[in-house]
RNA sequence: GGAGAGGUCGCAUAGUGGUCGAGUGCGCUUGCUUGGAAAGCAAGUAUAUCCGCAAGGGUAUCGCGGGUUCGAAUCCCGCCCUCUCCGCCA
């Protein structure tokens, strides 16, 4: 959510913000509806001054007479406000974050390539996906899982466990490293608190599930706990930004997100997730972000990946997002024009600046004891079923097991999977 | 899951229909006092929003939402949360 007084006093700015990210939106009538409301607002409070005046002590018969209509005048233009509001809100949460002028314009395919780390691996024998290499190996049941839970569930077995396990560890040892305190948090949160990230719990387009009779919701990324963690709290940032590490559990509907480009574990419905989640002044959210960034290279510099960095173009940031940039690892499982192999999103590590702030109401204090709204970013450390992905497909073998990579092979105790 | 108690200004409490945005104590700030401090004395001590150049003024907020009433911290209903006891359980 933005401020509606920035709104009414950049109404061209946000008409441009708009247009770079592709989202349609009556300015116009957003701002009539604001002029509206205030103005009714007005009203009402002028006649509640009248009668609170005249309420100060028992008024007489005909006083009360006059009270009465002064409080159908109210009654009556609260309900005027109360048929304009939900309009107005809608339309102001519609409003996305301002973007970074520094961000590429144009849509999904518009991204910019920032970086590169490592060349496109060559195989002396026929590469195969993680699925056919897992589902050989014995470690991964799609099947099973379809059986028991739903399509695009899974059960893992053996060493896919210990994998996993392994990058979680590897994973919180170093971010651990940069002053990130460790959470581990619910895998529910209320609907409200959904909203305030940016995420819409009900409704046609929706990709979270809630839980039936209840106001609450599976979540889809410690985005949402770790948002709401503070939410309502005024923080004292003068020892530095408040930085987490957070590991959950991570739904998502995935309505329709079936085909190729989604095979195997790219997409699915639950997975664990460690999530970096920072809340800082505004005027160190730029280096945070650079500083997630960082990290989450590290990550997959540590695990020798082949990945690249992309700064994600206007139109494809999300709502709450001003800045965006993705990691994208090498996968045998894409296909790009033709040809085998391709780039997967592993990791992504956004700015959100104040928009999620603002709707959580989470403010710090300034040293002059005034509040101001803190930036909230949030990156990937590690993403199961995606970080797997690119280790299988990059690590594999010609007699289909697969390197471990040296850095786990500690937590697992091993060097190779799938090999006698 | 059952039964009860409760959520008021940083903290502790008072307040059961109007004079309550809210008393008192503690804490905090400032001033007086002091060599300095403590004590004492005095004044102050929320947030949001609207109008206004400002001074200033209006309104809202006593967990949240609704209702009754001319008027609600106070009465009624729903929800959330906390505590105690019982039951169950990894």
């Amino acid at each position: 959510m933005l401020d509606i007084h920035f709104i009414r006093e950049h109404a061209d700015l946000i008409r441009e913000s708009c247009r770079k990210r592709r989202v349609v939106l009556d300015v116009d009538r957003l701002l009539s509806l604001d002029t509206t409301r205030r103005q009714i607002i007005h009203q009402i409070e002028t006649v509640r001054a009248d009668r609170k005046r005249s309420s100060k002590s028992k008024p007489s018969d005909e006083q009360i007479m006059r009270l009465r209509g002064l409080g159908e005048q109210i009654k009556r233009l609260e309900l005027e406000l109360s048929t304009l509001e939900p309009g107005y809100k809608e339309l102001l949460l519609q409003v996305p974050n301002l973007t970074d002028p520094k961000a590429p314009e144009g849509g999904e395919g518009d991204f910019k390539i920032v970086a590169q780390h490592g060349s496109v691996p060559s195989f002396d024998f026929q590469p195969q996906d993680h699925e056919t290499i897992m589902t050989g190996l014995g470690i991964l049941d799609l099947e099973r899982g379809s059986k028991v839970a739903a399509s695009k569930f899974y059960f893992l077995k053996n060493d896919g466990v210990l994998l996993n396990l392994a990058l979680i560890r590897y994973g919180i040892d170093l971010v651990s490293q940069y002053g990130y305190e460790l959470v581990q948090t619910p895998d529910v949160a209320r609907n409200e608190i959904l909203a305030g990230i940016g995420f819409t719990p009900r409704g046609p387009e929706t990709q979270v599930y809630s839980i039936e009779n209840t106001e609450l919701s599976l979540i889809g990324t410690a985005e949402i706990t770790m948002g709401g963690y503070h939410a309502g709290e005024i923080l004292d940032l003068s020892r530095g930004p408040k930085k987490y590490l957070a590991i959950s559990q991570c739904f998502r509907t995935e309505g329709g997100a079936y085909g190729k480009v989604s095979k195997g574990l790219f997409r699915v419905h639950e997975f664990t997730k460690l999530e970096m989640f920072i809340f800082c002044r505004p005027e160190e959210s730029e280096q945070m972000h650079a500083e997630l960034l960082r990290i989450e290279r590290e990550i997959c510099d540590g695990l020798h990946l082949v990945y690249r960095v992309i700064d994600i173009a206007a139109a494809d940031l999300g709502a709450p997002a001003y800045r965006k940039y993705d990691l994208e690892a090498w996968m045998t499982m894409k296909e790009e024009g033709g040809r085998r192999g391709g780039w997967g999103e592993i990791t992504s590590a956004s700015n959100c600046t104040d928009y999620q702030a603002r709707r959580l109401n989470i403010q710090y204090r300034k040293p002059d004891g005034s509040t101001e709204f803190v930036h909230t970013l949030n990156g990937t450390a590690i993403a199961l079923s995606r970080f797997p992905v690119a280790i299988i497909e990059q690590y594999q073998q010609g007699d289909g097991s697969v390197e471990v990579p040296e850095v786990l092979q500690k937590y697992m105790g091993k060097r190779v999977i799938g090999s006698s």
